[in-house]
DNA sequence: CTACACGGAGAGTGCTACTATCCAATTGGC
DNA sequence: GCCAATTGGATAGTAGCACTCTCCGTGTAG
């Protein structure tokens, strides 16, 4: 097919299609002139990816680009898969280390030690749960890393059930976006679904005011 | 204080606490003169409640403004509150309801109510939910309502604990700002465990490609 | 043969979150 | 009481992101 069908099959503008091949998120088609180039379902399935990633996951295009390039290298275990997905999900640390953020740091890093957890030392998570730690800190919250550990708990429980059922896949190529776009789309639906619990025990709570 | 020393003992620059008071995020300080006023450690607190949830929660300003505003009107119960920090989640769906994400939405909503969760009809959660089913499908996933549910019991069991321990706070400015930091911090919390605990579980299976 | 489509590139748009400049009024150290 | 520095307030400018638009010279289908 030609880019125009392309555009129309995934129902995309075709600047955006156009946009996205620039941006290298789209395979280039196979040249059949100068100036043109035929398209084929493959096409179609990357540009749906990348739609889901961008409005269901909220990932911004480079972060994209950086995912798909993971999906792509056939080099990579299964196991560095789950590293690309969590990159994937990475939020990017705004704010400056600070001392109190330091210290925080380190608690986690003990917190991580203490529940056994094999992760690389350089896991961006672990900065995310310093800056959180320092940030309720910041807030006047007298709170050590045991405040993580109900959460630990349930993210082990969750996660360990998760690896379990998508480790038998079929082929790698099919394996691989399942277990990226797993972790990514289950993300939010789990972030959807404990802000429905939290309101729904909210409201059988009976809390008035 | 005067706004450069408010400026400096939030460690924020000048012009950011100027915008802050313009976008209404900062409450006006007590006018001493036409051209001069007097901050305090309310100020101080509010500029790093704005930052723990700019940078640790993602949030961008207007949805600050809305959760600040909810916060401070006095007349919203603890329930409300929760409704207010949920709000402060929600991602805003970006792609156009289409006719497969109409069937997903009913999906969802038919999901919901065996569950017997008590949300309101018109939750934003739900077009989340919705939307992730339409992407998986969109993906070649043949799945259902029914793949949500392991998550459904972690979140329900989390989110149950959650509200229980935070409900019997002190001042309702003390339980409510909890409510909202909790919800919104621990989220992050969370997914950054998820996001370990995959890696932890996925080196222990042995799996290695 | 000619109107439309193509690939490729560059510039332009709208939005967000600041950041910088200007201003007249006011203040604090001498 | 003087004057440089600071203040609150307003306006404008910037950087980054995700498109979106316009051009251009070349192909291709009817």
């Amino acid at each position: 097919m030609r880019i125009s069908e392309l555009s129309r099959g995934a129902g995309l503008p075709l600047a955006t299609v156009k946009y996205y091949l620039r941006e290298g998120l789209l395979q280039a088609g196979r040249a059949t002139a100068p100036n043109q180039a035929e398209y084929d379902e493959s096409h179609v399935h990357r540009l749906r990816l990348i739609r889901t990633l961008r409005d269901v996951g909220g990932l911004e295009i480079d972060r994209i680009r950086r995912v798909l390039a993971a999906i792509d290298d056939e080099s990579l275990s299964r196991h560095d898969l789950f590293g690309a997905a969590t990159l994937a999900r990475e939020t990017g640390r705004r704010a400056a280390p600070t001392e109190a953020w330091r210290r925080a740091r380190e608690e986690v890093d003990a917190f991580l030690e203490d529940l056994g957890w094999q992760v690389r030392p350089d896991a961006a998570a672990r900065d995310e749960l310093a800056g959180a730690l320092a940030g309720l800190r910041n807030l006047g919250r007298d709170v050590g890393t045991e405040v993580f550990r109900p959460y630990a708990a349930a993210a082990d429980r969750l996660a360990a059930w998760e690896v379990r059922t998508i480790s038998p896949s079929e082929s790698r190529t099919v394996a691989v976006e399942q277990m990226v776009v797993g972790t990514i789309v289950f993300g939010v639906v789990f972030d959807a679904l404990r802000r429905l619990a939290h309101e729904h025990h909210s409201a059988t709570t009976g809390d008035a005011g």
